[in-house]
DNA sequence: TCCTTTATGTAACGATCGATACATAAATAT
DNA sequence: ATATTTATGTATCGATCGTTACATAAAGGA
């Protein structure tokens, strides 16, 4: 069953694409809709009908780039059969991905508007939001690990979460100031270093 | 000597230092010389002739910055008697500045211009050397616990420089989204467990 | 065929952006 | 006293911001 009205004669989402990735680059307030006009290849009032403001473009972005860039590094968590093997996996896959040379370096999630005094408070509360959701991924995977005895019972895996995730933080602004990907397997093993103290000190 | 012409009114000094609070608080591209010259109590043209533009008025603001507020961080590297403890103290120090409920969350020069493609390239390179300056004082102070015996010969100072300023810039982004100093200090013992690790790996 | 519905293209909206022209005020230098 | 120098206050500059009217084009429904 075919859309009444006249079809519009755009790829939606290769334009939710072309302005995730200038969003990414940019950031929400360094975007201008000039700049995603140019890059999606519309006029105003069409990017306007399609995604409804630029503030609804960039929530719709995000959900895009969580859907097809985080998808690698996310089900690393998943697929290693430990947690140490799953956060060493988590990390190399984000040094990977955030160091990729052809497209924007670090995360949109971590990079996209960090200033909430700005006139986008949705937007920073909305990235706000994703990044806990990140956090409570690290948890539930290392809580696993002590629910099946490869962490001790005492294991503060809320704590070890918040390390990590802020190691993958850090990692956006590395690579943003240009670091390699060897750059940032340094940090990885550091991070990894920690895995022993951590796991013992419980 | 007093200066020649009519004296300004007002404590440049004390409108630079609003005006560095609010860079803090909302980031180069955030601020608008309205807010600017609100928070300051001046008026437009008394800003341009006394700091010259925005952009100057904010290579100056991160200057004040460095000078005022990132004291005591920095000066926990060279007070310390071992590497170890400078660089925990170091650590210490940055969880509690960051976490003050009286001043802007985070580090000025981690958040205060990300996005390099966007009109501030001057103001994104600036950051970015001072940033490079700050892995640098890191990286000094480990070499000298290479050179002091408290680290074996092999230990890769570079590396775990690194990995020390990207923790740091990790909690940035973590006091923004709101983290006490309590949690700030979880991942200041989770960067302290791989001690041990980076130490011994040599 | 005519009506409704949706998309496009042109053009421009009011608001705000960073930055200044201009006249006036207040200090020193001669 | 006069000239010079610097700061202030008002008012506004052109450019860009995100957003939208409006007329037209292209589809399906009756």
């Amino acid at each position: 069953m075919p859309e009444r009205g006249r079809p519009r004669t755009f790829d939606r989402t290769a334009a939710l694409r072309q302005a995730m990735e200038l969003f990414w680059a940019k950031g929400y307030e360094g975007t201008s809709m000039a700049e995603l006009t140019a890059a999606m290849g519309i006029s105003s009032p069409s990017l306007y009908a399609a995604f409804g403001s630029k503030e609804a473009l960039f929530l719709e972005a995000t959900d895009y780039y969580t859907r097809t860039e985080g998808t690698e590094i996310w089900a690393a968590l998943d697929e290693a059969p430990t947690a140490c093997q799953a956060i060493e996996n988590f990390l190399r896959q984000t040094a990977r991905a955030y160091s990729q040379s052809d497209r924007p370096q670090g995360c949109l999630i971590a990079l996209g508007a960090l200033h909430q005094d700005s006139s986008s408070g949705a937007i920073c509360d909305d990235l706000r939001r994703r990044r806990a959701e990140n956090h409570t991924l690290l948890l539930r995977r290392l809580e696993r690990g002590v629910a099946e005895g490869e962490l001790p019972p005492g294991f503060d895996s809320d704590a070890a979460a918040t390390f990590y995730a802020t190691v993958q933080h850090g990692m956006s602004i590395q690579a943003r100031d240009g670091a390699s990907c060897d750059a940032l397997m340094a940090t990885v093993a550091g991070a990894m270093a920690a895995w022993q103290g951590l796991a013992g000190t419980a």
